[in-house]
DNA sequence: GTAGGGTTAG
């Protein structure tokens, strides 16, 4: 019944997108380091640093069946125990030692973890090499791969050989810290230099690193030539790929494969696999064919785990659908399933971004009825809708308690707060919460710097904008689309028209392929300042490169009409009917008037009564 | 005597 019931609100319906969501780039960008002295300066400082705390997950945690100290089930018994064997004398066995080791790393307390191996050090236990693999594993999962290798340096002191283990928590280490060039030549090194004879784990290791900077072409190409290495790739090989394949919504391709994987390989796909392949479809607005995979799925008995119910409530909130998804976690609990963090944060994220804060609120309460303690992900989201619905009060309260709950705020609190603050014009208090950031050494990232060029547009301060911009020179940041898509939004508001369009011109130089947005941000500030022959041209260029869209046309209908130009108005409308685009509240009303004073001809009413209209804010150039 | 890699959140 349940899953009738899932299937049943599998619907499909297209996706929307976040402004911030379409770049295709899945690491961190890397800040510049020159010096400036603008009141944004320290983002230009910044540079990309190593440093990172780890998080530990408690409630991951699965006991090792065959560990003989299975009553070690958290940290404090570890520690106890570890405290107990060490006093034993003689000394309990190594093997003693390496699994409690094993089950703190299992536990994800790394830094424990190693920790106690220094302690084993200090005692003089006889490590061994299985200890040196738990060692250098912690490092490189607590982003210290360079440590990890310094304890090579220890191994080859104690004469212990490393093998194919320690070298795939290196090599996987080296990705985890976005390494991926260093990670390509540790890898071929290994090979040449018969290092160890590479398993299936290090190619999957190699294929998820350059599956990480989106070489999928590679990471094929090395799933060609693991197999006729005679390495048999596994379903988390097959999987790796197809997933990125999925996130890069080359679907079909990631069809491809999975078919390649269960009919001419014979590797059975898991739940992982068909997550993967589930959140593809959805995040292409496929939400019928996902529905499919479910099916599919349950068919060949592979039960819907925590993560795909998550998806399928990420799915709907992205579509606005939040009752949907709170559908979803009664048919989770129906099922016995227990929803987790991720899963509620999902639906009370869904709620914020309606603004629906009572509703949120409900939900963040039902969650902590169910003994799930809230993180900074939950108040970030609760923080978003107290921002988005300007209610900065209540979201400067919310700041101030994410920290009296003991929890610390991230990049995104910050960047959050900041933008809220920017929405209500207080500049000078974004300013000093990115200063505070700064001041807790926490690295800006990629929606920072597009949230101080937006707020400070938004702000008319288009000249301290363009100067940060400017002195943020060749920075990586600059080669970003949204980047200038923000620039020349606002510069055109701002009316400095002449710079959107050498902006605009840049984009050539920078061999940025302008995208729908920007194309629309140009043509809107074209049409504002009335030149309109320029503003068609440059959808009549646009139409090479990729059809415009909905917002596209409201944009230059708009400009038709208030500037007077009716010629071209007919055709607009035909297009737009034939393309099935409908037109938003206010191109309608300008359309109207137009009638009404007799520039547009009446016959223009058969086509209105066709066109259903949409809100201002889902088409106008407010959008951007 | 003991291991390793892939999925979900702004």
């Amino acid at each position: 019944m349940a899953t009738k019931k899932m299937m049943i609100i599998c619907l499909s319906k297209s996706a929307h997108y976040s402004f911030f969501k379409f770049n295709n780039m899945r690491g961190n960008l890397f800040f510049t380091n020159s010096f400036l002295k603008t009141p944004f300066s320290f983002l230009a400082s910044t540079i990309h640093s190593n440093s990172f705390s780890s998080s530990s997950n408690v409630d991951n945690f699965e006991q090792h069946p065959q560990s003989i100290y299975q009553k070690v089930a958290n940290l404090d018994d570890a520690l106890n125990l570890f405290d107990q064997m060490s006093q034993r004398r003689p000394l309990p066995s190594i093997v003693k030692f390496n699994q409690l080791l094993h089950s703190l790393t299992k536990m994800k307390h790394f830094s424990h973890s190693l920790h106690l191996f220094k302690q084993m050090c200090a005692l003089g236990v006889p490590v061994t090499h299985y200890t040196m693999s738990i060692a250098i594993k912690c490092c490189c999962q607590l982003y210290r791969t360079n440590d990890a290798f310094a304890l090579l340096g220890f191994c080859f002191r104690r004469s212990i050989v490393p093998d194919v283990f320690i070298f795939n928590a290196l090599l996987d280490g080296l990705i985890l810290e976005d390494r991926i060039l260093e990670a390509e030549i540790f890898f071929k090194k290994l090979i040449k230099l018969k290092l160890c004879e590479p398993s299936v784990v290090t190619y999957s290791t190699m294929i998820k690193g350059l599956c990480k900077v989106c070489n999928n072409v590679i990471a094929i190409q090395l799933l060609r030539l693991m197999d006729e290495k005679g390495c048999k790739p596994s379903v988390v090989t097959y999987s790796t790929i197809i997933d990125s394949l999925c996130k890069d919504k080359m679907i079909d391709d990631a069809f491809k494969l999975f078919k390649e994987m269960v009919f001419q390989k014979g590797i059975s796909p898991d739940v992982i696999t068909y997550n993967s392949l589930i959140d593809g479809l959805c995040s292409l607005g496929r939400r019928d064919e996902a529905s499919k995979m479910l099916q599919e799925m349950l068919d060949v008995g592979i039960s819907p785990n925590v993560q795909t119910f998550s998806i399928l409530v990420d799915a709907f909130c992205k579509d606005g659908e939040v009752e949907e998804a709170e559908n979803v976690i009664d048919i989770m609990l129906e099922r016995g399933i227990v929803p987790d963090i991720v899963t509620y944060n999902t639906l009370i994220d869904g709620y914020c971004l309606r603004g629906e804060m009572t509703k949120a609120k409900t939900i963040f309460d039902s969650m902590v009825f169910r003994g799930l303690v809230p993180d900074v992900v939950t108040y970030n989201s609760l923080l978003n809708g107290y921002c988005k619905s300007l209610k900065i009060d209540e979201a400067m309260d919310l700041f101030n308690e994410i920290t009296r709950k003991g929890l610390k705020h991230d990049v995104v609190t910050y960047n959050t707060m900041a933008q809220g603050l920017f929405q209500v014009g207080r500049c000078a208090d974004a300013r000093k919460i990115f200063d505070e950031m700064h001041g807790k050494g926490l690295m800006p990232d990629q929606l920072t710097y597009g949230i101080i060029l937006e707020g400070l547009c938004n702000n008319h301060q288009i000249e301290e904008a363009l100067s940060l911009f400017h002195l943020m020179g060749d920075s990586k940041l600059n080669t970003d689309i949204v980047v200038y898509t923000i620039l020349i939004d606002g510069a055109s508001k701002c009316g400095k028209l002449n710079i959107a369009r050498l902006l605009f011109q840049d984009l050539t130089k920078m061999s940025l392929n302008p995208d729908v947005r920007i194309y629309n941000v140009m043509i809107s500030g074209l049409c504002r300042e009335g030149f309109i022959m320029d503003a068609k041209q440059l959808f009549l260029k646009m139409e090479k490169s990729g059809p415009p869209d909905q917002v596209t046309y409201n944009v230059l209908l708009q400009g038709y009409l208030r500037n007077k130009h009716f010629d071209d108005v007919e055709m607009l409308l035909h297009d737009m009917d034939g393309r099935g685009y409908f037109l938003d509240v206010s191109t309608m009303s300008l359309l109207i008037d137009s009638i009404a004073a007799g520039s547009v001809d009446t016959t223009m009413f058969k086509l209105i009564r066709k066109t259903k209209t949409v809100p201002a804010k889902c088409g106008s150039s407010d959008w951007y």
